[in-house]
DNA sequence: GAACAAAAAGTCAGGCTTGACTGTTTGTTT
DNA sequence: AAACAAACAGTCAAGCCTGACTTTTTGTTC
């Protein structure tokens, strides 16, 4: 029942955004009492700070998942990246952006959001830094890795409004090949 | 007066977010009384379109200005993409931001938000190519720029929340030596 | 089997926001 | 100078959202 209440929050985030989910409606959509609900969260801020712990959970097993079934072989940069930019495009990443957003302007929000985020980005550069099979110890390495995040996050943010992802292939694929040449273990570029 | 109004919804847009700005507040933040706005902007929506048109002005002004301003010499490339970085954190882009955000799920204002984000988006380009002296005719140059372009974003996306300039600062600088090395108009670097 | 606690259901009042309506001032034209 | 139009000012009712309160059902323990 939980369960339900948190996965109606997130649709409703993804369809309508933060300000346009209302407790009654998520109640009617999981198919939960009003009562019930106030129960379970009293009030709307609960509500959605539990859900930012389940999209957190959810977005974790999906990176996983999905870097799990990366292939092994010749293109794997360029695999790895349009995974990611695949990820920060999907419904989940719209929800997180409706949730962040919203934090920016509600401490009692932010207080929640900050930390976790905070966290799966972590996770998430460790993933991408294993995925890549980055050496870290090399000087840049770590902030390319960094700057290939906040790309895919900026690439995400463009195609909440224009889903052009033709263009994003475009931009991911060049910017895989800089990473191979970057990332390459022997014989330093500089 | 109009000016008053677009002024005091955007100063609430950066304070309060989308939704906690609401037009009464914008009425009074601007000094301006409720049936005098209702006269120069029937609804909300109208109010908020009319704001965005007027941040994007500014965010061409401000743009065209820290352009102007650059150093010509040695480390040119950085201070380009160190300008972005700035930019794309100032409450201008929070601004913009909330808008975009709630035009994600609001017909209406997507209808309005996008072309404009569309025209700024271009203008953005065309100034770093230029600031850059980037040569677009040379495959994949056009695709590093966007990508510098979408870097920021996704840094200034970031730092609504959590804002680690330090961080910033060295993603950006290494990037700037990356773009410095892939942009270098001879000895082809594939 | 009865009693008690916890979960779920329904109702409702208070507060806020929006936009419509009516009155007042200012400026321009004849 | 008078009349008319446009901008401006204030008020208000309808609608929605939130969260508190009361009642009913379910499950567990004695």
């Amino acid at each position: 029942m939980r369960a339900r209440l948190l996965e109606a929050t997130v649709e409703l985030l993804v369809e309508r955004g933060f300000a346009g989910t209302s407790t009654t409606l998520v109640s009617e959509r999981a198919g939960v009492s009003r009562g019930a609900q106030l129960h379970h969260f009293p009030t709307k801020n609960d509500l959605v700070v539990a859900a930012v712990e389940h999209l957190t959970e959810r977005r974790g097993a999906e990176l996983a998942a999905a870097v799990a079934e990366l292939p092994a072989g010749g293109r794997r940069t360029r695999a790895v990246v349009e995974m990611l930019g695949d990820h920060f495009s999907s419904p989940v990443f719209a929800a997180a952006l409706e949730l962040w957003v919203a934090a920016r302007t509600d401490a009692e929000l932010l207080a929640a959001v900050g930390p976790l985020e905070q966290r799966v980005g972590r996770e998430a550069h460790r993933m991408t830094v294993a995925a890549l099979g980055a050496d870290e110890s090399r000087p840049g390495v770590r902030e390319l890795v960094q700057a290939t995040l906040d790309l895919v996050r900026g690439l995400g943010l463009a195609s909440t409004i224009t889903d052009d992802s033709a263009r994003r292939r475009r931009i991911l694929r060049e910017w895989a090949d800089v990473l191979d040449k970057e990332l390459a273990p022997c014989r330093s570029p500089r």
